[in-house]
DNA sequence: TATTTATGATAAGAGATGATTATGAAACGG
DNA sequence: CCGTTTCATAATCATCTCTTATCATAAATA
């Protein structure tokens, strides 16, 4: 008995949370047959049964359900221990990282090389979508920790401000060249739940200027060519054009508006796992520069 | 670090406990360089040293000791859940069970085979020896529960009542024909801090009669066949020579005393080890047949 | 009802893990 | 200086654990 691990009670743990093998196998990054066995590991060393065969899927026997419910806080706690004392350098686990496009490109690669560089053992998958997606996929636990822009606020997701960034009009240097909003010009932004969008509507009521059109690109790199290239102008982080405005493809054409692009990190409220309350918490370190 | 096992923490308190890496090998029956092994399988998985060379011994470093301490009940608490939702079935290890000669006759044969019924991956180590020595063992760690007779009170020390056996005066058969303790005979017993003999006083003072001599064998089943072949008379209990009586071996030469040989279970008071604790409860179902 | 899909079990082979024995190096004690 | 104690290291072996591939059964679907 002295031989079961930490792993063997995660593993019961995410089959009683996913119900299948499968699901465990899949969420813990290996495979169904190594499931079993580590469940039958389990029932050796106990010599009970923890599961019972119903249909085609295993359901918890009374004592399979204690066991969880009386080994899950232990084992939370002891593995809290554990990292404590290595300040996280024994951490390991997949974590799945969400990001809107803006806020990868401001916050993402800090801190992931944060995270290589402080718990080597840890790896992270990446999926970037937009806000409104990202927000669902925390929730049903596709994802364990998002990266988003603009205030979000939810009685079941717990946020944190990383910082905000500056916003600025730009046009291409035609556009711009060619009297910019003198006259009304196409306008191009994310997709319409985006804080983007909604940034980008902000300003041209503040600013008192009229749009021709306004256009949506779900990709803002290639949102930057568009405008680059003529297709009209654009708010977006300063940040991520300064290089274009540098070499002149890209032209601020308005005064910078008053509101900034707020980045917050978020995670499901009932988060429990010790490393992704970590890495949580280590997120308001990052201290994006407003540009 | 999601492979670090029971027996990983049971190691480190244990090392933590006596001092050495080679005595915790010992205690866990194992060899040194395992133990050595399974620390530095622990700190390579937490990234951290946990021990310090000190001379020739390890010692635990910051956080080593910080590790122990937070981990410890965690670990106890785990390993008694494990243990509670198996009924134990699933325990594993070495108990060490100390016995006075009497009361491993009384008590042991019963006791070992309900735990190798119940805990099949329990092993014992059964030590018989006085019952002052035991108590030492027993406090010393070196023994971890033991059986004794007699009343003992001590405030490091948790003890039960298991039962208790009737005395009978006994003789060999000559001895007895040729009057018994008409005349003073010579008295056997065990040695003095021996409950046996405690109970051979009482009884000599109590039925007024008088030794000639008060001799004393460390060995019971020597000491059986000292009276038999006529060495004098002895105060036994008297499911020990039952078959001796049947057999005309030995003659009862006095009413049997008043006073009862007690049985009593004991472990430290400061025990922690749920399997200890478990089966130091079991010894309650003994149920010695008082004859 | 026949077919497809989902879920686990099982088997074989590769690699990692952990234990043992034997031996070496360093510190302590006389 | 020598013997003892303590831990480290190396070689070897057994066991454990994972993966891939395949099978059996139950549910869903046509």
């Amino acid at each position: 008995m002295k031989r079961i691990a930490l792993y063997h009670l995660e593993t019961l743990t995410w089959i009683a949370r996913l119900g299948t093998f499968q699901a465990a196998a899949e969420r813990l990054h290996t495979t169904q047959p190594a499931i079993s066995a580590r469940v039958r590991e389990v029932e050796d060393q106990l010599g009970i049964a923890l599961f019972r065969r119903e249909g085609r899927r295993m359901v918890l026997t009374a004592r399979g359900r204690l066991l969880i419910d009386s080994c899950e806080p232990l084992w939370t706690g002891l593995e809290q221990a554990l990292l404590d004392i290595s300040d996280f350098a024994g951490a390991s686990g997949m974590i799945r990282i969400g990001s809107g496009e803006i806020a990868a490109a401001s916050c993402l690669p800090a801190f992931i090389q944060a995270v290589e560089r402080d718990m080597p053992g840890v790896s992270m998958e990446v999926e970037l979508d937009l806000t409104a997606r990202m927000l669902q996929l925390l929730l049903t636990g596709a994802r364990d920790l998002v990266f988003l822009a603009g205030p979000v606020a939810s009685p079941n997701i717990r946020t944190q401000p990383i910082g905000a960034l500056h916003l600025a009009w730009v046009a291409g240097r035609a556009v711009a060249q060619a009297g910019g909003f003198a006259r009304p010009l196409p306008v191009w932004s994310l997709p319409d739940p985006s804080p983007i969008h909604g940034a980008m509507r902000d300003a041209l009521a503040q600013q008192g200027v009229a749009a021709r059109s306004i256009n949506s690109c779900n990709n803002v790199r290639t949102l930057v060519e568009i405008v680059a290239n003529g297709g009209g102008a654009a708010v977006l982080p300063e940040t991520m054009v300064r290089g274009e405005i540098a070499s002149g493809r890209l032209v601020e054409i308005l005064p910078r508006p008053d509101r900034m692009l707020h980045f917050e990190a978020a995670i499901r409220a009932r988060e429990q796992e010790p490393l992704v309350l970590e890495l949580f918490r280590r997120t308001a370190g990052l201290q994006i520069d407003p540009g």
